[in-house]
DNA sequence: CAGTGGTCTAGACCACGGC
DNA sequence: CCGTGGTCTAGACCACTGG
């Protein structure tokens, strides 16, 4: 069940949608918000500040609540308080699972997922497509003590569903890291790309709400089929 | 002067750094704050909050608050609810100038400006080094309605410094795109590289508090010494 | 079931924008 | 000066964790 908050904020995006409002237009004010929902002023607060850090209004001390939409279309939110979404998406995707094993974990791996090296690990990598091209190369490491079990059935759809939603794991906050380098020898042969093209490389650490590390995976990305997009929300 | 919640955030990241507190460590219940602090709960909760949204600390119902330190070091820090930092950071970073001057903005920078073609901008492109190497070319159009005035001096140093303390312009958000393109001929001579080598073009527009957008930027890093970072939480 | 975080309220008071 | 968002309080009640 939605608490409040998280209900106003859904029925002001819903708003926003529907009357297809642009940037800058303006909303009602939090008093007509509060007499519109009957709620008190902090819960329409609440449920503003959740629509802030997404991205999707502005607030401004003496004149009011404005629209924030935008966004270019055809980019990859690598953002954020979006929640986990990243798995999803607009996108005709599709993948490849090149493989699913228990395996021991290497001393990197190890590092990552704040484990100790040998203790046992799912291995899956896989091969994403877009509309058909190949996206990206994925190297994933799940702590097996968290995710005892999985299957190519499971990695052939979305990873993260399968947590929440079969699994009942909550997810709390995620790491990222990332370079640019160039495409390998192996890189060149499953993306279709010659070696020594470009190549954007990032690392994930995805930890549990409860703090601890279960997933550790490196993203090899087709630097011709992808573009990225991020949302900052300045907090002076 | 700073917010009560400001200053209790401030004051607990300060404990955690010198305590050396790890991942992990728990702090003081919300109920020991309230009585440490003297505040009500929810002015703790909201410093809470700013923590949580940092990436300093999470919160586990049930069981407490803790923290979440981390980050690699030697990381370009692409975020985010951490302010606009970016500019200046721990690295020994130096800048070349290469042109300030006042030019009638092209369609492309009107469209990201949100002004008409052939308003006036001012224009400029430097060229910023990390340890000496060269670390990215960035080309930056700043709307002249709201930024009348610039020169070499200011540019050199953090042109957000300026805008923030001598214009006292307050900012509000940014939208960051980015992809992975190649090196081409003006590029590789300035960041000392092969055509045909791995970039990352990085397209900025930044707004106001107002919501105006006053710049629209452009950066190609050099592959070699860039690393980026970007920390992500839940909002389910 | 005790302890801890999370939601929600009602209301006082403050700070800023714009007329 | 009015309207609007922002801070802060005090307290009720809920929901989850862990012994």
């Amino acid at each position: 069940m939605l608490l409040k908050y998280q209900e106003i904020a859904e029925s002001i995006e819903n708003h926003i949608r529907d009357n297809a409002l642009k940037q800058g237009d303006k909303l009602p004010s939090l008093e007509q918000l509060v007499t519109e929902y009957k709620v008190s002023k902090s819960t329409i607060r609440k449920a503003l500040e959740l629509l802030e850090s997404k991205g999707a209004v502005y607030q401004l001390r003496g004149s009011g609540i404005f629209v924030r939409s935008l966004k270019r279309p055809g980019y990859i939110d690598l953002g954020f308080s979006r929640g986990f979404k990243k798995d999803l998406g607009e996108f005709e995707m599709t993948t490849e699972v090149l493989a699913v094993e228990v395996r021991a974990a290497s001393a990197e791996v190890a590092a990552n997922l704040n484990i100790e090296t040998g203790d046992a690990i799912y291995y899956i990598k896989r091969l994403r497509f877009i509309y058909g091209k190949p996206l990206c190369i994925e190297e994933s490491h799940y702590d097996k003590s968290v995710v005892p079990y999985m299957n190519k059935e499971i990695v052939k759809d979305s990873i993260f569903y399968y947590l929440r939603n079969g699994l009942k794991l909550s997810l709390g906050f995620s790491d990222t890291y990332f370079n640019i380098g160039k495409i390998n020898e192996a890189e060149s042969k499953l993306l279709k790309l010659e070696v020594g093209e470009p190549a954007l490389r990032l690392e994930n650490i995805f930890f549990l709400a409860t703090g601890q590390a279960f997933n550790y995976s490196k993203t090899t990305y087709n630097y011709e089929e992808s573009q990225f997009f991020i949302q900052a929300t300045s907090t002076d």
